[in-house]
DNA sequence: CTTGGTAGGTTGT
DNA sequence: TACAACCTA
């Protein structure tokens, strides 16, 4: 029954289409000024220049390559043009290049239904059907059997084809159409390499994107051989001329093997090159790395794998994270909740468009976090139906404050939003109407179509609590109003309202933002927000109107919607912190009146300890948007000059205590390097076969075999 | 103090 | 089955 499944292995024709240096391909189109020049796309321009994240060819000529930093790039090439990434709620927005691999991929699939999206500008597709197709095309139309033989090919579609193992395209197909024997293998990789000259060009007419592409009978070998012949080629690979690749190829140019499985086979097997695999039995390998890794090596030692292209377009998750490092870790729940507001934010803004698009609703939400010197870790919950991101952002907030409970409040290095278990939704249509109404329409609540409510009900909190508000205005205007509410006041606050530092207008503002996030999905009724209002213990009640509670909710507030999955016990808590209060100084002697009232070691006025809390959110709402826009800070000439010098000491010893224990870290996809892993693998450490031990083979890359004819 | 931001997938419980 | 940790690209 084994054998069954090997003598499939080399009848499908699988392509691996990946974009040229896509980033920077997608800003060239955006501003065709910057083709024929050297250019890189970086991130975060402010640490070293920023991170690049792809290079152009024009620019890899003159020596840049990823892993440099901006800086380093334009001391290697002067004339190269940066590009930065968007920035959106202070973190990297990637939203154009996906848009633009969404392109690609459309056009993909007009060639073939069995597209699998691999990654933002890479796709599998697995032409078999389609090469059969033209294969029996060309039979049935021809009095010949040609299902034997090489048909006709347009050879305009494999100009830019190369054929590994052979001087040239057409000294590959001369031979098999010489040869004694029908090779049938070859022939569908030569039609498929037709196709896939089809599709590229394709790709380009719609797009303007070049890519590259491999052609091989299975997926791992498309993935590897797609990347000797770039940009703008395609390389096919026949089975033949495995061995010869295999000769050249380290195992971590490998897919699956740039790990730690690649370095348990380099530093506990000997082997260096794929073709040091084949001195395994497979029983040896299973042996050593388990049945199935060792199967899998084993088949692959000679060609062959197995993985079907599983047909899929979208992604299975939509998430984003970001990194906090150093200073910039993040030490008060302050902070964690600005920036899971922002990451939540940026979430639902992409799951609420892939529900428009996609007719699909995330089911799942989940935070990674990972603190200072501990493993990252994770939790999930569900997604709130609605996709309202105080509520998501408030969720992931409480999941948070459990981890502080039981690790206490450690910095934080990531944090991360992860929306997933998509599934279809039931009705669309009905959703589709209820979106448009609440666009063009947000009135008042009670216009609500009962369709409405039932339609996207599916929160229990909001069924036990119909009615709780009889709010005359539906929740986008309140949350909107009470939005740019607190940033009026913020404004308001400073010093220099009309060329300070919190007014300057940006696109990329935090605060503009922030008033922009409020759910283009309605919320089911107003109930849900007039809860967090009422139910705000941080918030000072001045009256019990609801215009008052209104304006009085402060700008984050958190509630709790239980994850599906735990079941709440008491009664709903409500966890709520005001990053930046309504209070502005008005408020202030009035405030100072209460007893056991605090000094604020920011600007030296004075609160309640309950108006303290609030207060500091003020200032770490200050202190957050001049970091996003890359302002120094404020306000720390105002502390006393003691404070001021207990702060400088302390982070000057935490950076000490830093560098004290910093490990080496491994560098990126370009090097060999394996110290990036941290721990070993777990694998079994039994002998090493005395086959391994010699594996000691001339290392020769494998452009010095296959690369472009000279 | 630096690849970061996203995406898979597998494995153990 | 679901979740969390881990692995890889």
């Amino acid at each position: 029954m084994a054998l069954s499944t090997f003598v499939e292995s080399t009848n499908r024709v699988i392509a691996l289409v990946d974009m040229d240096c896509f980033y920077v391909q997608v800003e060239e189109r955006d501003d065709p000024s910057i083709k024929g020049t050297p250019a890189a796309v970086v991130q975060y321009k402010t640490y070293k220049g920023g991170g690049i994240i792809a290079v152009n060819y024009e620019a890899r000529a003159k020596g840049v390559s990823r892993q440099m930093r901006g800086d380093d790039a334009q001391a290697a090439c002067p004339e190269i043009k940066l590009v930065r990434v968007p920035e959106t709620r202070g973190k990297a927005d990637l939203t154009k290049y996906r848009d633009a691999g969404r392109e690609v991929i459309q056009v993909l699939t007009e060639f073939s239904s069995c597209v699998e999206r691999a990654s933002i500008d890479e796709a599998y597709i697995d032409l078999t059907e389609a090469v059969e197709n033209r294969l029996s095309e060309i039979s049935s139309n021809s009095e010949l059997d040609l299902a034997s033989y090489l048909p006709p090919l347009n050879m305009d579609c494999l100009v830019g084809s190369f054929v590994l193992g052979y001087d040239s395209t057409e000294t590959w197909l001369e031979s098999l159409r010489e040869s004694e024997i029908p090779q049938l293998d070859d022939i569908k990789l030569a039609i498929g390499a037709e196709i896939v000259g089809k599709m590229r060009e394709a790709v380009y007419k719609k797009t303007s994107f070049r890519c590259s592409a491999g052609i091989a009978h299975n997926k791992v070998l498309a993935k590897l051989v797609c990347g000797i012949n770039k940009p703008n080629k395609q390389t096919v690979l026949p089975h033949r001329s495995v061995p010869q690749l295999w000769s050249s190829t380290k195992v971590s140019k490998v897919r699956g093997l740039g790990g730690k499985l690649g370095d348990y086979l380099i530093g506990s097997l000997g082997v260096e090159n794929m073709c040091d695999l084949g001195k395994f039995t497979e029983k040896e390998l299973s042996s050593q790395l388990g049945a199935k890794t060792g199967m899998w090596l084993y088949r692959l030692s000679q060609g062959y794998d197995d993985e079907t292209v599983t047909p899929r377009q979208l992604p299975k998750s939509i998430g984003c994270n970001k990194n906090f490092f150093g200073p910039e870790a993040l030490k008060t729940k302050e902070k964690v909740k600005f920036w899971i507001t922002q990451l939540a934010a940026e979430v639902v803004e992409r799951i609420q468009r892939d529900l428009e698009m996609n007719n699909r609703r995330a089911k799942s939400l989940t935070l990674h976090v990972k603190f200072e010197d501990q493993n990252p870790l994770s939790r999930t919950c569900g997604v709130n139906p609605q996709y309202n991101p105080e509520r998501i952002a408030g969720d992931a907030y409480s999941i948070m404050e459990k981890l502080y409970q039981t690790l206490g409040v450690l910095p934080i290095n990531s944090l991360g939003l992860i929306a997933s278990k998509f599934e279809d939704e039931i009705d669309t249509s009905s959703y589709t109407k209820i979106n448009a109404f609440f666009k063009t329409k947000p009135t008042s609540s009670s216009n609500i179509p009962d369709a409405a409510v039932v339609g996207v009900e599916n929160d229990d909190s909001s069924n036990s609590e119909k009615n709780l508000d009889s709010s005359s205005l539906p929740p986008i205007a309140v949350t909107k109003r009470v939005a740019q509410d607190a940033l009026d006041k913020l404004n308001e606050s400073n010093k220099k309202p009309s060329t300070g530092d919190v007014n300057i207008p940006s696109a990329n503002s935090v605060e503009s933002e922030l008033v922009n996030q409020i759910p283009t999905t309605p919320s089911t009724t107003s109930s849900k927000l007039a809860e967090s209002f009422t139910n705000n213990n941080l918030t000072p009640k001045k009256s019990d109107t609801n215009e008052s509670k209104e304006q009085r909710k402060p700008f984050f507030s958190f509630s709790v919607t239980a994850p599906p999955t735990s079941p709440r016990k008491s009664p709903r808590k409500l966890v709520t912190a005001a990053v930046r209060n309504e209070e502005g100084p008005s408020k202030r002697a009035e405030i100072a009146q209460v007893v056991g009232e605090e000094e604020c070691e920011r600007c030296g006025k004075k609160f309640s300890s309950r108006e303290m809390k609030v207060h500091k959110d003020y200032h770490a709402a200050k202190d957050l948007y001049r970091e996003i826009n890359d302002l120094p800070p404020l306000d720390f000439d105002l502390r006393p000059e003691t404070l001021r010098k207990k702060e400088i000491e302390a982070s000057a010893l935490e950076r000490a205590a830093r560098a004290a224990q910093k490990r080496p870290r491994g560098r990126g996809k370009g090097s060999a390097s394996s110290s990036k892993r941290g721990k070993p693998m777990k694998l079994p450490t039994a002998a090493v076969p005395s086959s391994s031990s010699s594996a000691q083979s001339q290392s020769r890359t494998i452009d010095s075999y296959f690369g472009p004819k000279s």
